[in-house]
DNA sequence: ATATTAATTCAAGAATTATTGAAATGAAAG
DNA sequence: CTTTCATTTCAATAATTCTTGAATTAATAT
């Protein structure tokens, strides 16, 4: 993943609303949510909480599928761990191993955590 | 971490340039980098790579001191493993771990990988 | 004091993103 | 086939973020 890509995807997630869908999402796990209930349980319209869906199902974080009449939204939860991973590698174990010589207060919590 | 401050995190990496400088910063190690050198590095202006800093700086994602004429940047990297821990917490260990039994097709690549 | 180097701040305009409510789509039921 | 329900899409506006270059602050040396 370049910084391009990663830059798109962290900001699909520069939202509070949209870090709630997520959350509930995560919560609900594979079953998933549809639209509706999304939308009570973040507190937004149905139209801004469809916004917001689309954006993350841009990004790849959320897919979904019809069922029936409505439309159910569930995490991908590889594409949310590749961004992690992102974050890990070329952030925190990049400060810690990579380099040849870590110096003595590159702590890396990342890894400690 | 609330969504609200993770938010306001991942909007400070959502762009590409920020993120070349967070990349920059971490290869450097704790001897960080002087402001003029990182702009050069990421082929940005001086005011254009101050503003970048300064949304990184407020993010607390580095820490600036002077030096002599010079401005060194370092990366925080607790604070960046902070935000790897609110996605893998809240987003995949949540996912994985959370909500009494999760089902079978609840794999997360975020612990395997 | 003046000049030089390093970096930031500011203001103005450009570009992107968010928000709202109304209209449109798609599926199921009467 | 019309109605109803669930959700999206659209268009207009509002708000935020980005970009550029000129002016400003800060430290050092002459």
């Amino acid at each position: 993943m370049d910084e391009v890509e990663a830059a798109i995807l962290f900001g699909a997630l520069s939202n509070k609303d949209r870090l709630k869908v997520i959350r509930a999402l995560v919560e609900a796990g594979p079953a998933g949510m549809n639209a509706g209930d999304i939308a009570s349980k973040i507190g937004a319209s149905p139209s801004r909480a469809s916004f917001h869906l689309a954006a993350l199902a841009e990004a790849g974080f959320v897919v979904r599928q019809r069922q029936s009449r409505s439309l159910n939204y569930r995490v991908d939860f590889d594409r949310v761990g590749g961004l992690v991973s992102f974050l890990m590698e070329d952030c925190c174990m990049g400060g810690c191993s990579q380099g040849g010589k870590p110096a003595d207060n590159n702590r890396c919590s990342c890894k400690a955590t």
